[in-house]
DNA sequence: AATGAATGAGGTTTCATTCAT
DNA sequence: AATGAATGAAACCTCATTCAT
């Protein structure tokens, strides 16, 4: 359905030697896991020596940390899109289905709640720089609501903006990991949030 | 109703001379601007700058970055108890007296928005260090909602932790930034969600 | 004369405190030692402990590399300006004045020839930050040149910037530092190109 | 009248193959542009991709970046023999012959004023490597001045390396850059120095 | 033989914290 | 008690050189 590398060779200037790739797709994976272990202050030692690899390498892909920290953005994006588009795909009663993928998202999202933190933190750039995969995210979550405000699923004012703004605050939640936080409890009162207004 | 020096005073371990509680309010101030400002790179030296103060002072009055940080979620934490106290005090209709002051308090979040980026990216001590204030807090907002669910203004399965998940979650939204972010749409939303489920 | 407190405190906003000033001494002079053995490579760190100063010192004295340069040109066109003030005050026949003075330059260039090649690899910037001891050495050389034209006892052509030409070039043989170099030699041929043309 | 690839397969181990002579210039002229545009800190990189050739043939060719700069300068000095030794061939008033030849070496130098501060920043390693050259060039330009003394031209205790030190210090200056600076008149200074003495 | 990806020591600079004045 | 200069570990990034393809 979306493939990682797909997402990481946007760009696509020229095929990547394999070996190259390889390390590409290491270190992506590395800098994932290091910067939800610590954080914004994740260092990009660290995250070479994870993947097993000199920083030089780290950089020859990345020239930056913040050129790292948006690839990283990117590719999440593009994957809750993919999580998006499935769902755009299966059948069933559309407010079930815009839920089921609600609750994908959170469970991709639990999973590195770490990155939370960095996302907090990143500027204006990132998101300028993002921008393209956001749009797409926004489109494919669109056609998701207009079939369930079709369905009387969700209040007939409800826009994908809304959306995000929901679960960027569930992912804020999930990474204050405070000791007894249920995110599923969560996520089930911004359902509720989305449902039709009870009149 | 509620004073600064009272909150800040809390350990009360012995009455600071005039000049020193002066200069700690400053500092206090000045942290947290500089803070909202320049999130959590914000610089020690900024901040005892700002105070009009050496960065010395800044150190005798709190040792550690750290711990300037716990003083301000504390007083943070303490402030927004204070607005609930306020709206137990009122009279009306006790779902209006919950949503002004879940929305009093939104006022007061965006107003240093920038804190929450710090915010997000403290680790467990800070929570443990602050947990009386956040007992004290949870005390209020329990009043409150029960209150509200006394005439069915809210789910009656809502719990003070429901709201600090929610308004959390507002408050890092917030953060966000993004061109065109209404909080009070997202706010509208928190609000829905906390109505009784419709039937 | 000359002092190099009154050179180096130019911009004078503030008189430093006393131990700071004497850091600052001694930052400068072991900057000077250390770039005059490593060139241009020479390290921050090495001109820190050669002060027995940690580099954060160093940093606050001088935020960048090239800052801290550009006080060492300061300084030594600055020097070298009172070496010609002081030879616009002797008495004596105006030719043997100003020659007095280009060997006594010559032996301040020998003494840190190695500055030289730092000098030939600073960027237009050090120049331009630095016009203002340019112009005042011009000023002064200029002096002498004119009394020396008056005598006869050079070339009636002759203007500040040959002198700085020239002994900008013997500057940069010296540091060539081939065996055997003999920089008094190439002094005297200096001396022999501004004398007047023989007819 | 004498080329490149004659003077840069001195040592001539063993003839390259065509295609390597030709990457061998190639590398040479760009290291040429590169060391002139960028100073001490031109990069292999660079001087590779200016030579559309990969860092691998780069140093196939030069072990080492010094290796590289030795061979620049010995072309250099190998270049400057030749115009000198064509100089040698004219006829003509040897003072003139001489002037015409330093002038068309300063046109040389002036060509690539840039490398002049790469030269001040080499070791003695380089001036040990290239020392045969340089008594190559000592010995034409020695037989210049010896013509040149012969009919008065110049002063009676001129020696190759008066002319040496003079056309490096001119060198020197033309790589400070000043606005405004002009290496003729240098020049002109320059010959004035090696006349006889004026009685 | 050529390529360019990988390496990693080492460079400059920052900033929380300490300490002499 | 206040000041701000000093400290130095540690961060990010560069670039000469090596090595797998």
């Amino acid at each position: 359905m979306f493939s990682l590398s797909a997402a990481t060779s946007t760009q696509a200037d020229r095929p990547l030697r394999a070996d190259a790739r390889r390390n590409r797709e290491r270190i992506l994976s590395s800098a994932l896991e290091v910067f939800a272990r610590d954080g914004a202050e994740a260092q990009m030692d660290d995250i070479a020596a994870h993947a097993s690899v000199g920083v030089g390498t780290l950089y020859r892909h990345f020239p930056t940390k913040e050129a790292l920290l948006i690839a990283l953005v990117r590719e999440k994006l593009t994957r809750l899109t993919g999580v998006m588009a499935q769902a755009v795909e299966e059948d069933g009663e559309p407010g079930e289905v815009l839920e089921r993928a609600l609750r994908e998202a959170a469970v991709a999202a639990a999973h590195d709640a770490g990155m939370q933190e960095v996302f907090s933190g990143v500027g204006p750039e990132v998101f300028a720089a993002v921008e393209p995969e956001q749009l797409k995210l926004n489109a494919v979550a669109g056609e998701l609501i207009a079939r369930a405000k079709r369905a009387k699923a969700v209040r007939d004012d409800l826009e994908p903006s809304d959306l995000a703004m929901l679960m960027c605050g569930l992912g804020a939640a999930m990474n204050q990991a405070r000791p007894g936080f249920d995110w599923n409890r969560h996520l089930d009162l911004i359902i509720a949030a989305i449902r039709p207004a009870s009149h």
